[in-house]
DNA sequence: ATAAATACTACTAATTCTATATACTATACA
DNA sequence: TGTATAGTATATAGAATTAGTAGTATTTAT
């Protein structure tokens, strides 16, 4: 399961996105608009700030931006920064591997190897789909 | 992520599923084997052989066997009874949907919809998987 | 300069989940 | 009848998740 933290980075990205040419949008906007718990947003904006995927003004007239092109954010690195691994087996992770504590013969484990087919293919869905895309899935679910 | 649970009740049904056709398992031998804590073991053993998968037999010479065909058994089955969902959003689950608390617009939610196409994918994966094919995946990474 | 708006930081807290243990019961076999 | 085994219910310790509280720092507008 995706934690709400991750989720709800998404969901700011997406807002934020939406809002690319214009001025900052404040956190307060932003969690009424989406609904989001305002000082857990504050955390997660941070994050995504100290990642490097926002731009943030202090003072009256503040607020979060983007620092990158929607086209550029994909969910993988979202979701990396917010949940951590992406595989569901610890030893199936890329960037979060962990032995098994109980696994004898990790190179012949067939469960592994199931999970590392899994972990590809929803690796390759997060590293091709933006923010840019999530955007444009929504205006044509609307029209459609 | 996987939970131990649902990694070792993959894996206990693994080594029954080796252990077809001979006697009846012990909890004690399986948790041994395969390093998983016995009373543990015997909870998960307990709810796999409610769902059906398993047949238990009680007194000294007792234990566990497969009620299935290895054949049969497919991951996705053991993973909704252990773990739940397989989605990793809730609005996005087949069989535990549940709608998100804050979202105003489900049917046009863009998230929702990548996380349905994850879903179907790792679907697709979990539902062709057997543990007889996890058995046999074992040991042709043995042989390689 | 002052006040208002806002982001930033640190700490606390409730709740839920996970992984396990304890204790007891029921059943089968020898 | 004793022993080995599964069955059941409950408890618990620890971690993670999801927030909430309180206060600080910085910028802008007046």
């Amino acid at each position: 399961m995706l934690s709400k933290k991750t989720k709800y980075a998404i969901k700011a990205l997406v807002v934020l996105g939406k809002n690319a040419d214009k001025p900052p949008m404040q956190i307060s906007k932003i969690a009424e608009e989406e609904r989001i718990p305002k000082k857990f947003l504050e955390q997660i904006l941070l994050d995504l700030r100290n990642a490097g995927f926002l731009y943030s003004k202090k003072g009256a007239g503040g607020g979060y931006s983007l620092n990158k092109d929607p086209k550029d954010i994909y969910l993988v690195h979202i979701m990396r920064i917010t949940d951590g691994p992406i595989a569901m087996v610890p030893c199936a992770s890329l960037n979060f591997y962990h032995k098994c504590d109980e696994c004898k013969q990790e190179t012949s484990c067939g469960i592994r190897d199931v999970f590392i087919e899994v972990r590809d293919a929803t690796l390759k869905i997060l590293s091709e789909t933006s923010i840019a895309d999530v955007i444009s899935r929504e205006s044509s679910l609307i029209s459609s």
